[in-house]
DNA sequence: GCCAACGTTGGC
DNA sequence: GCCAACGTTGGC
């Protein structure tokens, strides 16, 4: 694979099932439960998404994100992770117990797709949803955009940088 | 392929 | 808890 420049994201958990800090504990996890089409093309690698003919932008490893805590108090950008791998197939969508178990999937025919990530940091000072709507920057962020609710998004560098700047960095 | 009904997301 | 906006499902 060749090197390239990052790319950044932006990833949505909600902390009372999956926290920063639970995240910082575990320091690396697999990004499972995703079943949205649109979220999932991101975590597929690129060169199947091009086979596919829908050549949008893919997670590569070394990507940073941002770690957005979504249905929270406030919402928040709260810290920084990195792609670890990508294109790992979801394991919960075999498991008749989760939430996200996927009674049309197969081990050899796979729907669900995840990325495995590492913690690499909190934000010393978490940036609220409000202060990022306030920031003339940020105002084409896709999750600022009316009715958005990817819970992964591509963030561009220049917005991932004021988000760091944002939370006091 | 259309589209109504339904379920989900997520801010407020 | 409310509700707008969205994605998915399934009948036709």
């Amino acid at each position: 694979m060749s090197k390239s420049t990052p790319q950044f994201w932006l990833l949505k958990s909600e902390p009372e099932s999956y926290s920063i800090d639970a995240f910082a504990r575990d320091g690396k996890t697999l990004w499972t439960g995703v079943r949205n089409y649109q979220a999932r093309n991101f975590m597929v690698g690129e060169e199947i998404n091009t086979q596919l003919g829908k050549p949008g932008p893919s997670m590569r490893v070394g990507d940073l994100f941002l770690f957005y805590h979504s249905s929270a108090e406030p919402p928040a950008c709260v810290g920084v992770g990195c792609i670890e791998k990508v294109n790992q197939v979801d394991p919960t969508q075999f498991d008749k117990k989760s939430e996200a178990f996927e009674p049309k999937a197969s081990k050899a025919k796979p729907m669900w797709f995840c990325c495995e990530v590492a913690y690499v940091k909190h934000f010393v000072r978490p940036v609220p949803l409000a202060e990022i709507r306030a920031a003339a920057k940020l105002a084409k962020m896709v999750l600022l955009q009316k009715g958005s609710r990817l819970s992964i998004q591509p963030v561009t560098k220049q917005e991932f940088d004021e988000i760091g700047k944002l939370s006091g960095e």
